[in-house]
RNA sequence: GGAGAAAUGGCAGAGUGGUCGAAUGCGGCGGUCUUGAAAACCGUUGUACCGAGAGGUACCGGGGGUUCGAAUCCCUCUUUCUCCGCCA
């Protein structure tokens, strides 16, 4: 959420921002301006007549002590009057308030200054890549071909118990997957972050706080019987553990990291590209929070970046960084890297994490400030988050990059953490 | 799930209708004293909104109500604690 302050000094800024994410904010810009004007004059007249009335009631206390019973009673009839209106201008106020809130959160974060323009994610620019892209020969399976051979995920099993995107994983498929969670959580740690381990189901205000609610919330599953949300991912409880905080400059840089399972309902999503574990209604990942100082948070992003990119290159995967551009950045996102693995028997790229600077349109929703000498106000944080890393499509690449005629190779880093160096 | 008690500032804890944004203690910050520190003493110490400023308004778990006036009375929701039941 954007600040009405920063909106009103900066409204042709946010206009041509807000242009290369391919959003047309003029007429609801105007709105806002309009609103907070509507808003502001409402409360000056409020604040007055709840001023006069305070003065008054103090006085009828007075009178009443000094037993002058007639001139407390007339005082009284005013004080009636006033209170009509004073009731009738607080349910304006509220009406201005809530329709303003309204419009505001509509409005996407802006994008930073280098966000190329686009409107898709064919129009996300590479900005480096890792490792080469490995050429398989033609009897090289796909990953859903090899976790049947070797019998590592059943799909069908997962059909049966829930529905399809609930993947079943078994024997050294089951054990992969806790290897991977275990190196991405000590990884993690090693790296100065510390593990939270948090719930798996928010309420409205937390949806509400990173941005998931009120606009997505058709991404997630909803426990309607008591209000609830399954999380789409940690970012969502983890970032949320500092909702309406006031912090000291001095906790900065404030690094969580968890591994949870994710839920989301991917409504609308089909054909090839949910093959497999390619697109998935609960998956695993670990991820990385981070709160910071305005001043440093693109440098932590960088940090960031870095640090996944380190992820993938233990596990000796090929991967590739995007910038994604306005059409494809998110709502609540300023800046975001992608980072994409090679899928070589599927012979295209896989999304396996995005790392992003919200900067303070995340803290503005969840209050979450801080104070810093020198200034008496508190001031928005910036909040930050990736994926180290998603799991699914992880496994993909590994199971079919690692292919050959005796088994599936699992790379050095994570041997001690399977306990195995094949799955055969 | 049943019965009862409670929710006040960073923390502890007073306050049962008017001058209470709220005593007191602890903590935090600033100062005096000191070579330095401690102790002692003095001062200060929340958030949001409106206002150029002076200043004003709101907030005592959330929401609603009674009243000229509510931290204080009523309704409701949430949370916590104690006891009982069930249970990984």
């Amino acid at each position: 959420m954007l600040t009405i302050n920063f909106i009103k000094e900066n409204k042709d800024l946010v206009l041509e921002r807000l242009k290369i994410k391919n959003f047309d904010a003029s007429n609801i810009l105007n709105e806002i301006i309009k609103l907070d004007n509507n808003r502001r004059n409402t409360q000056q007249i409020l604040d007055k007549n709840q001023s006069e009335l305070n003065i008054i009631s103090k006085n009828i206390g007075q009178l009443f002590k000094e037993k002058k019973i007639a001139e407390a009673e007339s005082a009284k009839k005013q004080s009636i009057e006033l209170k009509e209106a004073i009731k009738k201008l607080s349910g304006e106020l509220n009406n201005i308030e809530t329709s303003l809130k309204n419009k505001i959160v509509l409005l996407p974060n802006l994008p930073h200054s280098t966000v190329p323009k686009g409107s898709n994610e064919k129009d996300n620019l590479e900005v480096s890549s890792y490792g080469s892209v490995i050429t398989l020969n033609e009897q090289a399976l796909p990953h859903w071909e090899l976790a049947r051979n070797y019998d590592l995920i059943d799909f069908e099993l997962g059909v049966k118990l829930t529905g399809a995107g609930f993947p079943v994983y078994k024997n050294k498929g089951a054990k992969l997957q806790r290897a991977l969670i275990n190196f991405f959580l000590d990884e993690a740690i090693k790296a100065g972050y510390n593990e939270v381990i948090p719930p798996l189901v928010v309420n409205e205000d937390s949806g509400f706080g990173t941005g998931q609610l009120p606009d997505k919330e058709g991404q997630m599953y909803h426990i309607g019987l008591d209000n609830l949300y399954l999380i789409p991912t940690a970012e969502v409880p983890v970032t949320n553990i500092y909702r309406n905080t006031i912090l000291q400059a001095k906790d900065f840089p404030i690094k969580q990291t968890a591994y949870t399972p994710c839920f989301r309902r991917e409504a609308g999503s089909y054909g090839k590209d949910v093959r497999g574990l390619n697109r998935l209604h609960q998956f695993d990942k670990v991820e990385i929070v981070v709160i910071e100082h305005p001043e440093k948070s693109y440098k932590r992003l960088d940090e960031m970046v870095k640090y996944v990119g380190s992820l993938l290159q233990k596990l000796e995967l090929p991967y590739r960084i995007l910038k994604l551009c306005g059409g494809d950045i998110s709502f609540t996102s300023a800046l975001t890297y992608d980072f994409e693995v090679y899928s070589s028997a599927q012979k295209k790229w896989l999304e396996v994490s995005s790392v992003s600077n919200f900067e303070s349109f995340q803290a503005n929703r969840l209050k979450l400030r801080f104070k810093e000498e020198g200034n008496k106000k508190p001031i928005l944080a910036h909040t930050l988050n990736g994926s180290a890393l998603a799991l699914p499509r992880i496994v993909a690449a590994l199971l079919e990059n690692n292919q050959n005629n005796d088994g599936i190779n699992i790379p050095k880093a994570l041997q001690e953490y399977t306990g195995f160096k094949i799955i055969n």
